[in-house]
RNA sequence: GCCGGGUUAGCUCAUUGGCAGAGCAGUUGACUGAAAAUCAACGUGUACGCAGUUCGAUUCUGCGACCCGGCA
C-alpha cells in the first residue's frame, strides 16, 4: 500500500460523461477517496440542477452556503490539504470533476497571485470604466497580459489590472506553476457529441421531473438571486421562467442548449492536454489505474 | 369550395427589381482568485415549382403545389 502514498488519480471529461460514477467505482476497488472538482456542487441546496450524487462519500461537495464567496484559491487550499491527508492515510486520492481550472490548480500547482478578488474599492472603480479605457490601462502596465486577454473580456482585464496595481507587479509575471510532489494519472472519459447531447437532454427532463423548479423557487426565496451561485446552468434559466421572461418549455430548451455549449468549452479546455489518457470504457480506466499504481 | 395570409440557412423570421441577413442551433478557440463564469471567431442557401414582364426577379404578374387561419 505504501506505493500509493504519492500518487493521485484524476478523472476528467464533459458533464454527464459519468466521471463521478467512475470515481466511485475506482475508489471502491483501489481504496480511494473521491474529491470533487466541481465549482457548483460546492453549494448546499444546489442539488438537482448540479446533478449531485449523494449516494457515497465525496469531498468538497456541500461545503458552503450559496451566499459565501468561493474561488479557485479556496478550492486549491482545501483540495491540496485533503490530498496530503490521504497520502498520510495511505489512501488514493481520486479527483473527479468538470471544472478544469480547479483541477489544474491542484494537479499542476498553479501559483495564484496573492491578491484577493474582493479588493472592493479598486474593483468598483475599475468596473465603472469602459472596456476600452480598461484595456488601454492594462496595455500600459502589462503588455504581455494585454496581449493574451481579449479587450472585450472585461472580467479578465479587470482582474489583471487589479493584480498588477495592488501587487505592483505585472499580472503576467504571476502565471507560474509549482510542480506538485505527486505522480498523477489523468483519465479522460471519451464521448461523442451526439451521445452526450442526448444524454444531457434526457437528464434535464429528469431534473425537471425531480423538482428542479421547486428547488430554484426555494433557493431564490431564501437568497438574493443575483449571487454568483445563481449564475449557473439549470438555475439561471429557471429563474427566467419564474420571473415570466420565458415559458417553462423555453427555459428547459435553454438549459439543454447551454449545457451543450458548456460541454464544448470543457472539451476545448482538456483537448490539448497531452497528459490525459482518453478511454471510453470503465474497464480501461481500471486497467490504467492498475498499471499506474504498480509502477 | 370560397376569402385572406404564408412558403427565404437545421429552426424562428428579416430584407431587396441588381445573384440575401439576424437571432437561436451547430462548430472552433482563449482561459492562473466569479470558471456550469467570462470572452472571441465561423453564415452559399435550388429564396416551393413553372411560365411571363424586365437589360436583370428571390423581390412584380399569372398558373400550379403545399401549409396556416376565417367563412361555408
Amino acid at each position: 500500500m505504501s506505493k500509493k502514498s504519492n500518487k493521485i488519480i484524476a478523472i476528467v471529461g464533459p458533464t454527464a460523461s459519468g466521471k463521478t460514477e467512475w470515481a466511485k467505482k475506482l475508489a471502491l476497488k483501489f481504496n480511494g477517496k473521491v474529491i470533487s472538482a466541481d465549482s457548483r456542487q460546492i453549494y448546499r441546496g444546489f442539488d438537482i440542477g448540479t446533478g449531485k450524487d449523494k449516494s457515497f462519500r465525496q469531498d468538497l461537495i456541500d461545503i458552503i452556503e450559496p451566499f459565501e464567496k468561493f474561488t479557485v484559491w479556496d478550492y486549491q487550499q482545501l483540495a491540496s490539504n485533503l490530498v496530503n491527508q490521504y497520502f498520510s492515510m495511505k489512501s488514493l486520492p481520486i479527483i473527479a470533476g468538470g471544472t478544469g481550472l480547479y483541477l489544474y490548480a491542484v494537479l499542476y500547482g498553479y501559483i495564484l497571485p496573492g491578491v484577493k478578488k474582493e479588493s472592493d474599492e479598486l474593483r468598483k472603480k475599475l468596473e465603472k470604466l469602459s472596456e476600452n479605457t480598461l484595456y488601454e490601462k492594462l496595455k500600459k502596465i502589462d503588455l504581455a497580459a494585454a496581449d493574451k486577454i481579449d479587450p472585450k473580456n472585461k472580467r479578465r482585464v479587470i482582474r489583471a489590472l487589479e493584480v498588477s496595481i495592488l501587487s505592483k507587479k505585472p499580472f503576467s509575471e504571476f502565471q507560474k506553476k509549482l510542480k506538485p510532489k505527486f505522480k498523477t494519472l489523468i483519465i479522460g472519459i471519451k464521448t461523442d457529441r451526439e451521445t452526450i447531447y442526448s444524454k444531457i437532454d434526457a437528464r434535464v427532463e429528469q431534473m425537471v421531473k425531480d423538482g428542479l423548479v421547486e428547488e430554484v423557487r426555494g433557493l431564490i426565496k431564501k437568497y438574493q438571486s443575483d449571487l454568483p451561485a445563481f449564475n449557473t446552468i439549470g438555475y439561471k434559466e429557471i429563474i427566467d421562467y419564474l420571473r415570466g421572461k420565458t415559458t417553462l418549455k423555453e427555459s428547459i430548451l435553454n438549459i439543454k442548449n447551454n449545457t451543450h455549449s458548456y460541454v464544448r468549452r470543457q472539451e476545448t479546455w482538456f483537448k490539448k492536454n497531452k497528459d490525459i489518457k482518453w478511454v471510453s470504457r470503465y474497464e480501461d480506466a481500471e486497467k490504467l489505474t492498475h498499471k499506474f499504481l504498480k509502477k
